[in-house]
Formats: C-alpha cells, structure tokens, sequence
DNA sequence: CCAAACAAACTTGTATACAGTATAAATTTT
DNA sequence: AAAATTTATACTGTATACAAGTTTGTTTGG
C-alpha cells in the first residue's frame, strides 16, 4: 500500500475528478510541464494521462496545440443522452426480469445515500451521486462490461451538466429513483421501462443547449 | 498527405488488424522494441500505441511485464455478448420507429457485400463483414457515440470469435440480416427486437465455450 | 541428480534531451 | 497609429538515456 506514490492513475483520477466537479472548466488549457511540475513527475506521465483522458472523452487533444478540457457540442450531448436512455431502458429491463429482495435491498439503500447527499452537498456533488444509482443497476447485473460503459457514460454526462444544466436543480430525480424501484420491485418491466425512459428526458429537458455556456474555450465563448 | 508517416494511430491499426485477423494469437507477447524496431520508430510510440490497445481490450498490460494480446474469458464473452444483444435490441427499437426508404437501401446494400464475401473470403474476413451490418445500423441512426462503442464492442467480439469459434461457420448470419432488413422495412418493431435478439443468440450459441482455445498463454492452455 | 541461490541479460518504467511547431512579443512598414 | 512581418519564447512530439524490475541461465549446496 504505498499511498504516496504518483503514477499515471493518480492524475488521471485528480484531473477526471477536477474536470467532472467543475474546477476546470470546458476549453482550459491542460500544459503539460505545468501539470508535470504539480504532480512532481516527468511530462511522459503526464502525457499518458492525458491520452487516457481524451480516449474517456473528458478532454480533447489538439495535435501540436495541446489538451483541452473537452466542451461537448449540443450534438454530442444528444447523442451520450441518447445511448443511456438506450442502455437504461434494458438495464431496467434486465433487472425487472431477474429482480431478488437482495437486489432490491441494494438500490433502496443507494436512494437513501441519494437523499442524504440532496440535502448536504453542493450541486456537483448530487449529480454524482444521483448517477451512481445508474451505476449501481448496472453493477447489479453482474456485467463489468456494462458497467464499465456507464461508468464512462456518466463522467461525459457530468461534464455535459455542468456546462448545459439550468439553474434549477433536478431534485425530483430521486423521486423518480423511488417510483423506479417500486416498479422493479413489483416485477412490472414495461413500467420500469416507461419510468426510466420519462427520467432521463427529464434530466435531459432541464438542460438548455441554446444559451450561455460556461467555458474557457475562446473560439466557443464567441461563437 | 503524407502516406508514410508511422505516428501512433498506423501502430494501432495494425496491430489491431493482426489481433482481429488471428496473426497474432492471444497470449502472445508484444515485446516493446521488437514493435519499434519493425515499425521504425522509438518506443514512445509504441507504447502509446499498446496503451490505447489496453483501453480497446484488445491487449492486456501487465505492470513490469508487458503487452499480451488478449485471451477474453468466458466470463468476459458472455458479458460482451449480453452488452451487444442490450444495444442491438435498442438500436432497431429505434431504427424501426423511424425507418425511410434511403436506409432500407442503405441496408439491403450492406447486405449484398456479405453475400459476396460470403463466397470468397476466408472466415475471418467473413465475420468482420458480417460486424459491418451491424455498425451500419447503429450509423443510420446518426449517433456518432453509439457508433463508437459498436465499433470497440465489435473488435472485441472479432476477438472472442477467434478464440472460441466452432468449426461449422456462421452463414446463416446473412439470413438472419435478410429477415431483419423485412422486419425493418414493414416497420414491425416487436419482431425486428425479436430477431436481433435471436441473431445474437445464435452468434453465441455457436461458439463453444468449454474447449479448444487457441492460445499462446501458458496458463490459460493449461487451465 | 535435484533444488535453491546467485548472476547476467533483457525488458519495462520514468526522466531528460532535442527537434519541430505554435503562440506571443517586438520590430518594421505603410 | 494600425497592420504586417519578423523574432523570440514556450510548448508539444519523438527519441534516447538511465534506473528498476523480471526473466533466464548458471553455479553451488544438499
């Protein structure tokens, strides 16, 4: 357990962390001997992060320019909703079909973590937790390949929020965590479908993709 | 246009062509400066290149160690298949909801080359053809991330095909596309699912999960 | 003769050096 | 004074060098 040591992990954790909790914002600049200096490493581990990063799509690499935090377009964001309302609805289907109390234990327990941080945490902080319940399905089904997807699925949709996300916070997203469960719980797939389906257009109609977008990102902030 | 520069991405295709064509067997070594030495470059890109190869779980890196071609498990083919049959279900869900005569087209197109490499290409150039029809259909839906993860699961499944396919080939694959592209076209949604679904169930059934792997990786043979 | 310990060769992991390119600053020109 | 051009600085891309670890071959002791 050397806990000090820095390899490539550790900054790609730092920064994915940095970026998904909005202390670096969309289109800043990511200069490689800064990081390098900051870190207390060479550029090649640096660089190694960064390429792992921008294959998570969390930041883009400009060749011969450098990395930048990623500001997905509107298209992109549409299209990362699009495939988990595609993969969410046969989550749910999957688990509707081989649901156990264990299971249903499991998520009810991962809702009341969702309560607790709606009412402590900041904003950044709940749209993490409130997609771990996704995660949390997706593991349920014992499938590392999935999991893995939503894993990287929701870091993208993190920095989607927080670039798109109105004002308005989207605290009824627990509530529909609940009515989801109870539909699991009750065996009704098509339901829990619908439910899933209804939830994630909602967490999709509360960001606005037309208007101020927050970034460092000069040719975007003009545009 | 410079068609001779070997940068990172040459190295990744190649060697990811060698993987998915069953060059190079899984298990087998990929020693760092044997890579560099043939491609004409440093090792710096050819570790790129393995780190990315890693991320498409098509290589396995293991620290101090090095690079082997993947030996996917049983485990790991079977979750990859439920992922595929998850986005395959989903994928003419939304096709069939929108279908126009321009994809039908698109599709029966697609169609007619795997009855042509039917014929004459060997039987691992006949399930890369048999992939395309698939990442076609998640390209006519015009979602560019979608595509992507088709296209890494579809490398994967080359990967998992290699290693535990029977004997008896798969050509009752280009029927089954037949009867979709109908499905589709006739906009019967719960049949077009219904076909897919059992598409892949049939892809899988064909393989054989219990002996017979061509490996290079002492442990796995040996297991 | 076999097993364990040691030594040499090789491979990976990280840092550094150098070359090529983009950005910023300074100078010149209109 | 503003625009354009040149020069300088800073950064990225690739190669190389060195340190650390692993594998292989040899030797030594039982």
């Amino acid at each position: 357990m050397e806990s000090t040591v820095t390899n490539t992990n550790t900054i790609v954790e730092a920064l994915t962390k940095a970026i998904v909790e909005h202390r670096l914002h969309p289109g800043t600049k990511l200069a490689e001997q800064k990081l390098a200096d900051h870190f207390g490493v060479s550029r090649t581990l640096v660089r190694q992060a960064l390429f792992q990063l921008s294959q998570n799509r969390l930041i883009r690499l400009e060749p011969a320019r450098g990395a930048f935090v990623a500001a997905p377009s509107v298209a992109e964001a549409r299209q990362v909703f699009a495939v988990r309302r595609m993969l969410g609805a046969e989550i749910v289907r999957a688990l509707a079909r081989d649901i156990t109390p264990n299971k249903i234990k499991a998520l009810r327990e991962q809702a009341a973590i969702e309560k607790a941080a709606l009412k402590d945490k900041d904003l950044t902080n709940r749209t993490e937790v409130l997609g771990s319940f996704h995660l949390r399905m997706a593991e349920l089904l014992n499938n590392d390949v999935l999991a893995q997807m939503m894993v990287e699925l929701l870091s993208r949709c993190s920095l989607i929020t927080l670039m798109y996300q109105t004002d308005s916070p989207i605290d009824h997203a627990s509530y529909d965590h609940d009515e989801l469960i109870k539909a699991l719980a009750a065996k009704d797939e098509a339901l829990a479908v619908h439910l899933m389906d209804q939830h994630l257009h909602n967490i999709e109609s509360n960001l606005t993709f037309d208007r101020k977008i927050p970034t460092n990102d000069i040719a975007m902030a003009l545009a």
